[in-house]
DNA sequence: GTTAAAAATGTTTACACTAACACTCCTTCG
DNA sequence: CGAAGGAGTGTTAGTGTAAACATTTTTAAC
């Protein structure tokens, strides 16, 4: 029906409501004085052509865009997806567009990368999920002086702005109640990456046994899939040395892990205790329920927008932490050690075993 | 160290390196013809200030913006984040940034009002991937009518551009399934929606159990969640209807459901036969591995991100629909139906039940 | 009824960039 | 040796909007 092809304009309502482009921003943007009837002639045209402002000449006007970019890994994982739906949640509450820009990597290159393309884009902020040094993350700060950041996986203390987990006090919660359930013989499936960061999960574990003069008995290294937890797992449970405690780093490593010692007639938690890590919407409703350690992402994506809202609005502000305690989730797949079934379970499972085995 | 706060600019560059504006602008997009000692100052002068091209200017003078946009439901559930992984992995591959908006609920005015959003920001192209009727997509596209769209998840022959998984058909193959195996009593926990769309999953299993003169013996909803699968199969079985197959929209309705077989005591497939949709990266690990349909998301959300490209490239072509037929991978959750365990066994499931209970 | 203030509206400019065109050199050819 | 052509570079105008300032109109006060 329409005959121009292009959107219409500031000028092309201007032109139909006879007034000045300046009065339409105004009707558009509700700032400014406007008369009643000029305003309603106004909104009658916009809606007549179906204007809608463009937000780029918008944003080279005002030199800020509304929007905030987000750099993270691989977002079809658990965490950053749900970080994610957190902050776009929250972005869109209050105007704000999200831009996603994937860490395609590890290292400080590839997230260079993801913000340069950010950086292009003038988005106003800027949101880093990519597990960086303290080192890198400033490096990263550097890159983009005048774009506040706020980073949501680098170590306590990087001198940056931060919304953090504490892995390392989970972790520890984790170990924890494996020593005080009175296990002893503990192996890890620990999280990716070559060096061992400070405030890790694996570090929270380590501590937490060394205070007890203890160290892991066995520990794999898993990519965060199911798979490859069921991997480590096995390759744990080929070394033939004996556990009764297993901390996995993730949830989803936790369920291929599960898999792997029912593969082998071990039963959680009469033989081995399992504690995960991240409490995802399955967790509860693994057989048995995971004790896991609860990280609720989407309200952490929620709070490092908050955080970097009040820099965009503020002055510069020194280098602050937000950082939030995990809690742990005790279900049923955890129990103190040497508590075996008597005989009869244990037949029962045999049977069982075998009989599923069969079919 | 340097004074200037605010960015380098394309003129800055120029100044510094004693050329025209727009000879930077060849140098930097590579395009024209530039004398090489020229093209030397001037990449000096750029790195020197760091410049990063503006592409807010760029896209208000270029009219395109190398950017699409990307309207979804939730994205930190399965689908929705497997899709924006492949999509901005595609993107990034020819030079595209993602713009995400949620559309967080169901109809058409949440899908309107991202698209809106996404149309403000000037975004080149538009991947839609929200539950729409063919009238309603329709409505969407004359929203935007010159932004090349592409959705995902709407009924064939909408009369719109769309890249689909064939939904119809996957469900069917999980239903041919369960009849072959010889199964006749089918409860399913299907997909929300009001509106039972054609092309759904729902529809697909109908129409299989319509073909052999049968029809579900119950039916519940869900959300997608684990936790509403683990509902819906408890009101399932609260309905005391007795059902030897179980068919359920994804494998995480899936998960939940097993959990909710497993408290009654009934044992999968002994007891009952179930299939899942999606084939997570988990399924195969659950305990019994999970016959269920795969779906690549990622590659759909590549194909969806090159039919638009091809739409943004060439002139307009006739909608047309790029079908990708899911694939039944059958596991260990299915088996033939009346094959109950020996009283034995019940027994032990029984004796085993009480123990985990009990810890 | 004048005057001052306030309200309403218009004009100019800047934002950073690109497209289109214009101009200046140098070759090269007849 | 002059013209044609091309390589290299500069100039101008346009992209859609908002800020700052300028102007006109209305209202209020005396």
């Amino acid at each position: 029906m329409q005959p121009k092809r292009k959107a219409a304009t500031l000028a092309d309502v201007a032109l139909l409501a006879g007034v000045s482009q300046q009065t339409v921003s105004r009707v558009v943007n509700g700032q400014g004085r406007v008369a009643a009837r000029t305003r309603s002639r106004v909104t009658e045209a916009t809606a007549q052509l179906n204007y809608v402002p463009n937000r780029l000449a918008q944003g080279l006007a005002r030199q800020r865009t509304q929007s905030v970019g987000f750099a993270t890994n691989d977002i079809s994982l658990h965490a950053p997806s749900q970080l994610a739906s957190g902050i776009e949640r929250a972005a869109r509450e209050t105007g704000y567009s999200l831009i996603v820009s994937i860490v395609y990597d590890y290292g400080l290159e590839p997230v260079s990368q993801a913000v340069r393309t950010l950086r292009e884009r003038q988005v106003d902020g800027l949101l880093i999920n990519a597990s960086l040094s303290g080192e890198d993350a400033a490096r990263v700060r550097e890159q983009v002086p005048d774009v506040p950041c706020v980073f949501l996986d680098v170590p306590q203390g990087s001198g940056v702005h931060a919304a953090l987990l504490d892995q390392y006090h989970g972790a520890a919660l984790a170990a924890e109640h494996l020593l005080q359930l009175g296990h002893t013989r503990i192996a890890f499936i620990r999280e990716p990456g070559d060096a061992v960061a400070e405030h890790s999960r694996l570090q929270g574990w380590r501590d937490v046994l060394a205070s007890r003069g203890l160290e892991a008995v066995a520990q794999q290294e898993g990519d965060w899939s199911a798979a490859s937890g069921y991997l480590a797992a096995t390759r744990l449970l080929a070394t033939g040395i004996p556990f009764t405690g297993l901390l996995v780093a993730n949830d989803q490593m936790t369920l291929g892990a599960l898999r792997a010692l029912w593969e082998r007639g071990l039963r959680v938690p009469t033989n081995v205790s399992v504690i995960g890590y991240d409490d995802t919407a399955e967790s509860a409703l693994l057989i048995p329920p995971l004790t896991t350690v609860r990280q609720d992402f989407p309200t952490l994506g929620q709070r490092a927008f908050h955080h970097l809202k009040a820099l965009l609005a503020g002055p510069p502000e020194p280098e602050q932490l937000t950082v939030t305690r995990p809690e742990l989730i005790v279900r049923a797949s955890t129990a103190p050690p040497g508590n075996d079934q008597p005989d009869r379970v244990r037949e029962a499972l045999k049977t069982l075993n075998e009989a599923w085995l069969r079919q």
